[in-house]
DNA sequence: TCTGATTTCGTTAACGTTAACGAAAATTTG
DNA sequence: CAAATTTTCGTTAACGTTAACGAAATCAGA
């Protein structure tokens, strides 16, 4: 049993022949250092490995600067909602993270209104933060806004990605393109080579996203890379949110059959499709959708739906106040990416605890 | 945005009139402090809410004793093997809390000699260690274990539980049960109610295991909750890993239809079975395995085997770290049992990284 | 060369908790 | 009731890092 104490900025100080003060002003790299001491220090340094004590650290500062995000989501209406989730891992992180100096601070736009949205960041960089976790809703305001937090240097995260942000930014979110190749394959092998196949894009009033595209995309992927004789159809059928009664009819036409069916909603409302399906008496039909809300959880404990994908916004929240709090703190981009994985839940393996 | 600096000891102390030494022997429990004294002090942390401040603690505390966990795992054969990835999480989780005083010790026994494991964890009680990790290979000297555990008041964290533990003792492991069911649901759906379906229960020296045995109870209570009319056979094949020639015939026989087939391999070895059934020209099967291991995944990706269950064998080790020292260190026990869950992988959210 | 400005650097008091040390108070003993 | 014990409690120096403060050294300008 090795016991290997940890080399302090002590011990430094003394191979270097100068005074802690001195190597904690080239750590932070503070000017009023020489550049010869400067590198006799910088060797020493790399020569021991010395790592600075992160928790000494946070103790020193935590008390007088506490690091303040900045959390920018849609406005929350229901507790089981999407967003609620990504709130909960972040309060979580927070909480976590609290005695170390850390703090959220909450704000949300109006999900239907990108002026809102920018004058909620513009808002938000009046007050004093040190970085921005938010959601790419909208295009234009999105760019716009990585922009000026470039300009601002302030760190930028953003959850659930739904733009592909040709200025490199920090995303935490899931594949959407692979999720809907991991959908295809669970359909596929559900309904077989001879059935019928939807993909249900269902719009609200901002139209089909570029999310739910991506997912559509990949799951025709799917389909074009694994069967060589590609002789069937996959129907998208694009679903308003309101005066869906005139769909309701083609609907029955076009699923009023025998053959198996396989139904591919992109989005997290895949319970209004089991439920529009079981109206029309529509049979034999396998539903995969997003995203594990309470009337999800409903359909897939009662059979109605087959698979859902978990997107873990939980995980996501979680992910970013701890990744941004690495970066803030030793500098460590590395955990301001992640490729959330794509989790396959069916009734056997799903958390039903919140259902009660 | 609000600013509330944390209360702190030196705030208990002036509120209840006593000095920070007191309010710290209250705290730790420690003798020396009169009745009403620790009365009046409890109250006042009662009423502030006070919680120590962890990050001050352990840095005082990590200087003078670092945190002694024992690992004792199956020895490693193989870089790729299931229980290099337990120690990898291990590793991980001891680098992150490198700096709060908390080190890992390595011990290995013979994963086919109970008396090896004894020895092995008799040896390790002679060192001055914190916690122990291991693994319930073994049921009769688990239980001596975890009595002698219970008697010298060690904590004890047991990863991929195998047994029934009747004792209460800390599990960080997947529901094995529950897994079965997953596999039933999976590979129902692949082959459909006309299907053949069999378990492979793959045999090495010491016989089935405990977790294999409710894998294939889970699996067979999915077909007789789900399917009313449960008129088809599930067959058994226990399958040794020795002289299987002898059972190819059997195997021919058995599986030489042009049914669909399903087959359900309990442990991480079901690329043995896919060979086999290969090279048997055994066609139209449908493999569900567990583990994340190099052969299973070059099958999965070649489409041999259909799922794979991955029981995330880093992660319990990870958490078992985690968890010990959020015991260790704030007697909060709630992190030592972990219900893994029961995660399903195919070829199109499989990370295929680690083959290159 | 002297003054003043500037750069370089060492000293030190915190951050909140811990526990050793010893002083004071309370209790027991003869 | 004084001495000896025992119990109760306050003081203090750490843990490793930070940054303010000011001292010493170097440099610039006359």
């Amino acid at each position: 049993m090795n016991v290997s104490k940890n080399i302090g900025i002590k011990e430094i100080a003394v191979l270097a022949n100068v005074s802690i003060g001195t190597v904690d002003r080239v750590l932070h790299g503070r000017t009023g250092v020489s550049k010869s001491t400067k590198a006799k220090v910088l060797k020493i340094i790399e020569e021991t490995g010395f790592k600075r004590n992160l928790m000494a650290s946070r103790l020193k500062l935590a008390s007088s600067k506490t690091l303040q995000i900045a959390v920018l989501l849609p406005e929350i209406k229901n507790e089981m909602y999407y967003w609620h989730h990504s709130n909960a891992g972040i309060k979580k992180a927070v909480q976590e993270l609290n005695e170390q100096g850390i703090m959220a601070n909450y704000f949300y736009f109006n999900r239907l209104d990108p002026k809102n949205f920018k004058k909620s960041y513009n808002m938000i960089f009046e007050h004093e933060i040190d970085a921005l976790i938010t959601v790419p809703f909208f295009e234009k305001e999105t760019d716009e806004l990585i922009l000026k937090a470039e300009e601002l240097k302030l760190p930028l995260v953003f959850l659930d990605s739904m733009l592909n942000n040709k200025n490199k930014t920090n995303n935490i979110s899931q594949n959407s393109f692979k999720a809907g190749m991991v959908a295809g394959r669970l359909l596929h092998g559900l309904v077989g080579d001879c059935g019928q196949y939807f993909v249900f894009n269902i719009l609200n009033k901002r139209g089909i996203q570029i999310n739910n595209q991506q997912r559509e995309m990949g799951f025709r992927a799917y389909f074009e890379q694994n069967l060589k004789e590609f002789d069937f159809e996959i129907h998208s059928i694009n679903m308003p949110l309101e005066n869906k009664e005139e769909l309701e009819k083609d609907i029955q036409e076009l699923l009023n059959s025998d053959k198996t069916k396989g139904v591919f909603v992109t989005n997290a409302r895949s319970f209004l499709v089991s439920d529009m399906l079981k109206e029309c008496c529509i049979s034999n039909v396998n539903i995969i959708g997003f995203d594990l809300n309470l009337p999800n959880l409903e359909r897939l404990k009662s059979n109605d739906i087959k698979f859902l994908i978990n997107q873990n916004p939980e995980f996501q929240g979680y992910s970013a106040i701890k990744g941004l709090f690495k970066y803030l703190t030793e500098q460590d981009a590395s955990e301001l990416n992640l490729d959330i994985p794509v989790e396959i839940i069916i009734k056997e393996n799903a958390d039903f605890s919140e259902m009660n």
